[in-house]
DNA sequence: ACAAAAGTGTTGTAGATACACCCATGT
DNA sequence: ACATGGGTGTATCTACAACACTTTTGT
């Protein structure tokens, strides 16, 4: 890396959900000093000729081996004091994983990286804890006026499971009833035949967003809002 | 500046209303190349040592000496190719000014900085008109869920130019009485004794946005929404 | 007296909230 | 039969949209 004027970097907040163990973001160890040992957000320099989202990707290959369902620019962090090297300008991303791609696969430098629940976290290097709770309030305001909970969830999930996801989010309880009228009355799931059952209990259907009725909704000018 | 690895800028939409001109936004002539001669938005180059911010508020003081109400990080723009010349990745920044603030003051580079009407723009360099859409489309969600218009008018202002500050950056009719009731029943404004009158029809009330009990209620939990 | 702009109130309607019981299964 | 979780309907209330006339001034 140069050792003079302001380097790029980008760094990654990425969600994860299921169903029994909550809401879980992706760190991984650090190898090299500053905090080297400590824990951190998925992250590094940007290089020369490759975009943000390159930059994201390839970071988040290398280091964790994950797989994003989802991806949006979060915010850019440029205090020249953020790390304790030099001016180092972090341009932030939030991400969002299904459950079916939680394996960490331990190619190239992921062999230290790692999920946390969110009340399990440890201390975190640089402004990383900032970061990462502007991420969980750019989430807690997303999954309310658009559709990207699902993205958190198996493609067939159980309206449960939504429900759920919704209320660790957004860390309040949530009217099953008025919850599910509202939700179907978007007409972006599809009920599928498929029954399942877990234990006791009434066996429950399956969903699954269909996002071409969502683009039509959309282009039809209809807000999404729980 | 650097001659390899990638340069960080920071660009600048800043807005303005007039009541009679509607809204506009501050453009500089580019006195280099590329594009030398052709007109873009404020910014430049972030210095080392200095935060995003000191760089947005620099740079538009010395190319426009225009006086900021309000600033806001906006996105962060990192196409490798978004810049002829090599990598630039740039923060885009958007800003409010009000009208009193509204004189370019010829100072240092200010000898050709101009506001124009949001139906009247010039062709502009790079990917500026992109830049410039993304902020068109932050500020029209902005005002409908933040308090933000009032930073566009002077301190005091009468009721009808903010209904009209509202139409034009919604792009449409708003009903008079409707949007009254809804913005006082916020309890953030206060009407002033004074009344304005201009040629005929019945005069005015001045009136006043209030922070105090704006960051009351916001502290209370309410949601501003119009 | 007329033109111009400011100010104001009511009613209907749709969407949100609050709330409790039945259903299908496993043990 | 009972425990467990899934599924559903109704009454009330609140917030928004639609809508037109009166008031105060200048000319």
């Amino acid at each position: 890396m140069e050792k003079a004027g302001i380097s790029l970097s980008v760094d990654a907040v990425v969600f994860g959900y299921q169903p029994e163990q909550g809401l879980s973001i992706l760190l991984i160890r650090r190898k090299y000093e500053p905090f080297k040992g400590g824990w951190a957000l998925p992250g590094g320099f940007v290089l020369e000729g490759e975009s943000l989202e390159e930059a994201v990707s390839r970071e988040l290959k290398e280091e964790t081996g994950v797989q994003l369902n989802y991806l949006e620019q979060l915010y850019t962090f440029g205090d020249p004091k953020r790390d304790p090297r030099r001016h180092i300008v972090s341009v932030a991303y939030f991400g969002l994983v299904r459950p079916d791609h939680f394996e960490i696969k331990a190619d190239t430098d992921a062999e230290d990286s790692q999920w946390f629940q969110l009340d399990e976290l440890p201390k975190l290097a640089f402004d990383h804890l900032k970061i990462l709770e502007y991420a969980r309030e750019r989430l807690r305001a997303k999954i309310s006026y658009e559709p990207i909970g699902f993205e958190l969830l198996e493609p067939k999930f159980l309206f449960g499971d939504l429900e759920n996801l919704y209320m660790s989010i957004l860390g309040r309880s949530i009217d099953r009833r008025n919850f599910r009228k509202k939700m179907l009355a978007f007409g972006i799931l599809d009920e599928l035949d498929q029954k399942v059952k877990n234990g006791p209990g009434r066996p429950a259907s399956l969903f699954q967003f269909n996002q071409e009725k969502y683009f039509q909704h959309q282009r039809d000018g209809f807000h999404f809002e729980i």
